[in-house]
DNA sequence: ACACTATGCGACATACTGCGTCGCTTGGCG
DNA sequence: CGCCAAGCGACGCAGTATGTCGCATAGTGT
């Protein structure tokens, strides 16, 4: 039997979220893909029928019209089982940390839920769930980067669409770009894209852009481009060389203590050199942050080999020190 | 009818994914708390009628029969819009990088929704959404750690419960520890517990967890824990102090360059030295992750403030000069 | 500016199906 | 072994969901 409430919850289904839509017409090819025939009447007292019980609005302002759920609304099915809810509150928390509010705003109806879930399965009310999970960021924190909300909804129609958009970058003069994709880095949002009738993709971060139009012209499409081959080739300057290194570090030994529960990679050996040292040997690519993150050990580390990190190495201490004993 | 639909809607949404499940005494009951009154027979006759359209499975091994959504189902209602897709697409590829792939498994069914939406959505099949979204991870990357997904799940399954577990931590003997909360650090989650009957919290990582088993036991209660705290209090030792630095720095240009597009913190001020340095002038929080970050700079940046720091800096910078000089 | 078509919607009659009830069967538990 | 709860087939009636038709209105193309 053709069931007429399933019908229903299939339609509710293809409802998106506002400000999304969906019209009368996208609705009946949905339901005929199910291999259920209706007269488009129904469909249409449907549509109503469901809006007497779920948070449906119909934008009437023009036809066919376009029907959505509420922007907050939030059924959620499957139900959320504990376990997804906690690594929801997990992964909320971490993303919080690093990426613009606006994600984070899209993320929040599945981050409710999980605290609903939760609420409702705790065995006690010992606390508040969110309160049993934190995240401890790593390293030294720049600001986070915020984007608008408009801009980030614009460029992600502009990517849907495959359109051009129109911008101003740090008060410069419009730009007409053809986006390619995003990249996340930083704690930023790069938009990579490029300016008019060129051909070499460039990143601009989101939260840089001061103003913002999506047109109707098409993207200049680059049949070639890869954006991880793009991020690869070192536009992003991230590897010194596609190579690897070889390492011996000579780390006192509360500085290599933590690397018995973190390796550095793993093929790494650590061997005591005497009661103040360890000797730690690995393999790592041949990186600018690698640099960064072995300098930042300062004085707790030696570089033993290779020979021409020894040598970057001693000749930074040098410089370093030459600076401040000038002073 | 239309009680019907909403009641059909309302099953679903009682239904968890596999391996919880529901018995058709707890959807009755959930039915009758929204005072909706129909015979059970219709409630079966209801989740038939659901699992001809959805993935539904029911567990036959036992009376009463359990009711669940097949594992990787997924059902989005609202249906994800493009924008909310772009989102979870961006998010995972940025928790992959960071959190124990048991994580993302959880998260793994909207991802699937979430290429979809796009799949159907997308103006041309120019590529897979997912090329056109990366996440370049900052800084140097240590190796991340995995989790075995069953120990995972017993910890999830501990705290929920406030249940006690028996633990084999790195081949030590088997520990009875109170569960209290998760910490997400380093690309590793700690567990914060406390150990058989002593009242002290100390951390250990899920990665290091040979062997673990819940037990019926009920947590030990620390009813003055907060997480939040505990994490502050140095137990992580983050933090060196909670006060503020005045730092005055001079970079080279090259090293100073990207500051404005990626601040330090809100109140920096970038003045020009001469035609090689700019001085930066930040207030910032008295960590060691802000040592760490800056020493990363080596011969790139000197401190002319506050004094103290100067000097540790020109103290490493001697030590430093000293290990290199001395091969 | 025009007609044309697509879409939305009210009314109506009927076939249909969703619902509760009853009773038999099966499995779990003491 | 026996009792009780849960599952399920059958049945009949009430209620309503559905297709059809006709009209109004808003886009669309020439």
């Amino acid at each position: 039997m053709a069931d007429s409430a399933l019908r229903l919850v299939l339609i509710l289904q293809k409802i998106p979220r506002a400000p999304s839509k969906v019209s009368l017409g996208e609705i009946r090819k949905h339901i005929a893909e199910l291999n259920i025939s209706v007269s488009d009447r129904t469909l249409q007292r449907d549509l109503v029928q469901l809006s007497l019980y779920f948070p449906l609005i119909s934008d009437e302002r023009s036809r066919p019209f376009g029907w959505s759920f509420k922007r907050e609304a939030s059924i959620d099915m499957p139900a959320m089982n504990p376990h997804e809810a906690i690594t929801h509150i997990m992964a909320n928390k971490f993303l919080s940390d690093y990426l613009p509010k606006t994600v984070n705003d899209y993320l929040s109806p599945q981050l409710l839920s999980a605290r609903e879930t939760l609420r409702t399965f705790s065995a006690s009310n010992l606390g508040d769930w969110s309160k049993k999970v934190i995240h401890v960021a790593e390293g030294f924190q720049l600001t986070k980067a915020e984007t608008k909300t408009e801009i980030t909804e614009i460029v992600y129609d502009a990517l849907l669409h495959e359109k051009r958009l129109l911008i101003n970058y740090k008060g410069k003069v419009e730009q007409e770009v053809s986006p390619l994709g995003l990249i996340l880095k930083d704690r930023h949002i790069y938009l990579v894209c490029t300016f008019w009738e060129y051909e070499r993709p460039l990143q601009i971060a989101l939260s840089r852009i001061d103003k913002i139009a999506i047109t109707e012209k098409s993207v200049k499409l680059l049949p070639n481009f890869n954006l991880q081959i793009f991020v690869e080739q070192g536009h992003s300057s991230l590897k010194k060389s596609h190579q690897q290194l070889e390492v011996v570090l000579k780390f006192t030994k509360p500085a290599s203590k933590h690397f018995f529960e973190t390796p550095i990679s793993s093929n790494q050996e650590i061997e005591e050199v005497d009661e103040k040292f360890n000797k730690v040997s690995v393999t790592v690519d041949d990186t600018k942050e690698f640099r960064w993150w072995l300098l930042g050990f300062g004085a707790q580390v030696e570089v033993l080999a290779p020979e021409e990190l020894r040598e970057e190495f001693t000749c930074i201490a040098m410089k370093m020190n030459h600076i401040y004993q000038k002073g």
